[in-house]
DNA sequence: GAAGCATACGTCCGCTTGAACAAAATGCAA
DNA sequence: TTGCATTTTGTTCAAGCGGACGTATGCTTC
């Protein structure tokens, strides 16, 4: 029934940020630090290894992502978890049943469709991991859009997905993204994903951003619009106060979560 | 790692098969049979209840399915699954690297998509169940349709379905079914999924059927094609020899896995 | 030679099962 | 209808089992 352990869970959160912090661990001081024997450390460096996000050296394990990478899913997923769930929360209490909704790719956006699964509404979603979540609830009537499949993201891009999207309209669009810049841009890794979000956008009636306050401030290479275009806004306490200060000025509705 | 217990399985098996011969179970009458405790009966009951196929009554359970009716995916998933299992080795063994292939929806559909994810191919997946598998192929490049999706089957129907299939060439599709008649018409349960198939066939170079010998004889509701029109026929032990020899005359490819 | 590593095995923990018991539902009689 | 006997059900707890972790030992690499 479950993949992991709690604990094996938290010690591999806690390596990846060691390694994005340092760009390396070692296996002795990480035993020590997590009070784990190193035969666990090193099981947990596997696991890594297995994902593609570190290379296993003599003693402990160095980054292999470079510096501005996004993490592969399935490690954004042991990342602020808590925060996803109760953003997600919020956004799910802003939609009312029976509305049709265009849900976008990433981890913030599969908690937000098992927060959704609940309901009756129709859910067109951009990755086939929010669709796993939607799939479980009976009320939904779900729209799967076309496209090529990125890798590990299961986010569906390309012409496929723009005439898929292009071809409905609606209620609410929800947007993940990967950061918002300083002057306000939201920001995504993929330019291919950029160009979905566009597109979910052009389709909506009511435009929501769901993001951890950890994303402000940073970077990414894709613009795909200014935030302060977009009609609700949902993030948590880590967001800064001036930031969305601003964003309530420019007549955003902001929650936190 | 596991959903549960291999004794567990087969006991939800034989109890859904004794409701579809029965119309009913006695939790006292399994107990003895099956050689377990009434409790874990009872409990093995609430999950054939959550699943919809069963309503139960004091001292046991009632056949919630009409006759003919389609089992839901959870429960043809524990059916057959060796047969299941050889018979997506041989067809992946059909398919060469760099192939584009559309493969089908279905349980069947599935185990051959377990089979494929370690070639390098091309692959449009009719159902997400089959493309949650293809996703843990790191070598396959996963290209989903769009369409509505058919609640617990997570197959792609409808015209947006249609639509992305038309789009694309395969060099093989993989069909599965519900049953063959003895005319030799390929059934389905699902209008709009023979719709699909058909589509499927009408984009292929090469069309292969998939199905388990238990198949051959079984009557649903929808026709798809001739199953002598197909290219390849894998099945395996349980198809009676005559239909098959037939087909071979026909000049289909015949395969017992 | 020393440090790190992989394998083997013992231990611990959580899940599933079965048994015992209390609570609820049904049948029967008045 | 009420009261009682009986069957079924849900709950709780102990036993069994498998997976994860830690330790020990031999092997590899520097």
């Amino acid at each position: 029934m479950y993949d992991q352990d709690m604990e094996a869970v938290e010690r591999v959160s806690r390596l990846v940020d060691a390694l994005r912090r340092d760009g390396r661990v070692e296996v002795a001081t990480a035993a020590v630090e997590f009070g784990a024997a190193e035969m666990t450390i090193r099981r947990d460096l596997d696991q890594l290894v297995a994902r593609g996000v570190a290379r296993r050296v003599r003693g402990g394990a160095i980054n292999l992502l470079m510096r501005g990478e996004e993490l592969p899913f399935a490690m954004r997923e042991l990342d602020a978890v808590d925060a996803k769930r109760r953003i997600a929360r919020v956004v799910a209490d802003l939609i009312d049943d029976g509305e049709a909704v265009g849900l976008d790719s990433g981890t913030t956006m599969v908690a937000v469709a098992g927060a959704i699964a609940a309901k009756r509404v129709t859910v067109m979603p951009l990755s086939l991991h929010a669709a796993s979540a939607l799939a479980a609830g009976t009320g939904v009537q779900l729209i799967m859009p076309g496209g090529a499949c990125r890798p590990g993201e299961l986010a569906m891009v390309g012409p496929l997905a723009l005439a898929s999207i292009a071809a409905v309209r609606f209620d609410t669009v929800v947007i993940g993204c990967c950061g918002v810049s300083a002057e306000g841009h939201v920001l995504a890794h993929d330019l291919g994903d950029a160009a979905v979000k566009q597109a979910l956008l052009a389709s909506a009636n009511r435009s929501v951003l769901a993001l951890d306050g950890a994303k402000f401030g940073r970077g990414a290479l894709a613009v795909v619009q200014e935030v302060s275009t977009f009609d609700v806004v949902v993030t948590d306490d880590a967001a800064p106060e001036n930031v969305l200060a601003r964003l309530r000025a420019d007549g955003v509705e902001v929650h936190r979560a």
